[in-house]
DNA sequence: ATTCAATACTTGATTAAGTCCAATATTTGC
DNA sequence: GCAAATATTGGACTTAATCAAGTATTGAAT
């Protein structure tokens, strides 16, 4: 095994033993943008000829803990995990055609994580996700798109009594 | 059926079919604060006898889409739902205990929904998620407490050659 | 280099959340 | 009240992810 391959290092300096399907992950992992977990073990699979679906959920879970690998589950999708960890970066999905995008945090340093109230909590984490429609989706589905209903919505969370 | 309801109004005034099975479920909603799919339908059981697992989803497909209730989908947790819409306020939740607060957005008027660089994308909403500890998992876990390894994370993301 | 305990991996079964579909029932507009 | 539109039901199915038990690999200590 090659043992000069950085990602052998970044392992073992946090403490996680190398294996080739740990480095074959790490790998497909920066060859995609945002890619779930059946994503990656496709790749990998391509790479390293075989791997079992448990070993992937296994080493996205030790990668994700050790704060190697971030991982984002939007709405209506499995979890999707990248390597771009560290700067608390959020992200843009069109709810037409699923495509998630990078969006640089405006805050600068440790980003985000101040809540106008954070009741007593420690807060670790700021996890924003714009959603929205990207402009081929606009263009595409102009007449037929499907956005929320904004009217009247004050009627139901203003109403306290009745309940 | 009572049709002087307030909830009732509210279902015509958007165009949604008025059935026992919705009103039960809109009234489960208000009555717990971010209750998932099953707890729901445990509660309108209770209520009116019995629901199908796919008139639930069903219903709460379509009050989402009419923007009646919000769906909010956190990492680790089935789908949960809430009646407060409208505001685009956020959450926060604890990784001990999994409980969830709202949290008032501290932007004015339509909030939130503006990232720096939008990718020429029409966005309509800024889902937010404050990750952390609260109070009482902070004393209780003090010494087993389970954060982020945030040390060396720059390393794998500042690296771009040789993947 | 060999050994060994700890750690990872594999296979196969299992769960949880949610969706699909065809048949039946209810509601609404006329 | 009737017909058309819409909603509900129940059961099978899908997908994402986890569990458990046995086997293999890794890393360190000889």
């Amino acid at each position: 095994m090659n043992t000069s391959d950085w990602r052998d290092q970044l392992l073992r300096q946090h403490g996680v033993q190398v294996t080739a399907q740990r480095l074959a992950i790490l790998r497909a992992i920066s060859t995609r943008s945002h890619a779930t977990a059946d994503e990656l073990t496709g790749d990998v699979r391509t790479t390293i000829g075989s791997i079992s679906r448990q070993a992937v959920y296994d080493t996205l879970g030790v990668l994700v803990d050790k704060n190697l690998v971030r991982r984002i589950q939007p709405t209506g999708s499995a979890a999707r995990y990248e390597n771009r960890v560290g700067d608390n970066h959020h992200h843009l999905i069109c709810r037409g055609c699923g495509r998630i995008l990078d969006i640089d945090c405006g805050v600068e340093a440790v980003p985000c994580l101040t809540a106008d109230d954070d009741h007593g909590f420690e807060i670790d984490e700021a996890e924003i996700i714009y959603w929205g429609r990207c402009p081929s989706c606009r263009n595409a589905g102009a007449a037929k798109r499907h956005l929320p209903d904004h009217s009247q919505n004050h009627l139901l969370s203003a109403r306290s009594s009745n309940d």
